[in-house]
DNA sequence: AACTATTTATAAAA
DNA sequence: TTTTTATAAATAGTT
């Protein structure tokens, strides 16, 4: 019931099965309390969202009352039920673990005399793959670091230049009575040819580090 | 949704009601299952006609699951004490698990986006020290295999021997008249220098395969 | 239980 | 999200 029909399965697109959640969870929403309107009937519905977020309807006040009434004509003894339901699952999530650490035993190179050769393939692989990715990391880390001590050395340089540029303000304010003698020298030497004079003092970038 | 619209509220005759109501319930019970699959979503409904007769859906294979759920996202207490110590426990390997999927994650390369360069510099370290100890177990292998193929060699060799002189014994027998022919022939080709004969049929070990 | 005329739900688009 | 709209699906009343 809509433009097109679809197929009851997974919607791989998230946000059509938000949508479509939203909507349908609405209806039978909607259609639970109906039910229990005109029929009279009891009711519990319980949706949760792969979110986590739960939605729901009963007809009655308290949704025990249901659990209560469920348990009476089932005779399913929900609470012992949720005991072994427990620890079923926390026998799951132990295997899980035990599974985990072997693998990570196995990457770290531990306990693997039991392994034949292909497995320790494809644990080399894996090993390899993780390196790379990691070792790019790592590149990528170093390339920010250059760069920022290309930066830091740019502006180095041009503090030095204020700095030097302060220096011979200053030198040139206490050394105000000889000044001229300065000067005309100064001017003798712009006479010279250029090859004669000698470099303007400028920091080494090779041999300041 | 059907030959006339209705009011939504109790309907009075009851066989109409009855009718209704099984309609209904299967629209619902269709509904509940449509989305749980369409939208992943967790689902439970649980009706009772006023006969007291039951149908419901879980999405989940127990309904429990569902009523965890709904103490966990509610708070209220469906149970007591002696299961939410279960509960912690659960809680406790679960979080175990997790650590440990993170570290799997990480070695295997994925995921390192938050890492720091020291963090990934220990990383590299694990990666390194496990393909080591993988690849000095594959070089164990390949020694193992070596070792194996060479008496696997050298039994065959002993092999092909054996049957040579099987082979020279049984043409001998059928030949058994001109035996003397061949005596004597045999006896002049010993008189020639050595270099002049053909060399002993060997399998060229090299060509074998 | 079927059948269908209608209502209702909703998929896709906006 | 919400609205819109064309179409699919559900179902009320009938047989």
């Amino acid at each position: 019931m809509g433009r097109g029909k679809i197929e009851i399965k997974r919607i791989e697109n998230s946000s059509n099965r938000q949508v479509t959640y939203s909507k349908r969870r609405n209806g039978i929403l909607k259609k639970a309390k109906e039910i229990s309107v005109l029929c009279d009937a009891r009711v519990s519905v319980i949706i949760f969202a792969t979110s986590g977020k739960m939605h729901e309807f009963s007809s009655t006040s308290r949704l025990v009352d249901i659990l209560d009434q469920y348990h009476k004509l089932t005779g399913r003894r929900l609470w012992d039920a949720k005991h072994e339901n427990l620890d079923n699952e926390i026998n799951k999530v132990k295997k899980d673990n035990d599974n985990m650490q072997i693998e990570l035993r196995h990457l770290k190179g531990e306990d693997i005399s039991s392994l034949n050769y292909r497995e320790l393939m494809i644990l080399e692989d894996a090993l390899e793959n993780g390196a790379t990715s990691i070792r790019n990391k790592q590149n990528e880390f170093m390339r920010m670091m250059r760069k920022k001590t290309e930066s830091m050395e740019e502006e180095q340089e041009h503090l030095n230049c204020q700095l030097r540029q302060l220096e011979i303000a200053s030198m040139n304010r206490n050394m105000g009575e000889i000044g001229e003698v300065f000067q005309q020298r100064e001017n003798e030497y712009q006479n010279l040819p250029f090859s004669f004079r000698v470099q303007p003092m400028q920091p080494n970038l090779q041999e300041r580090f």
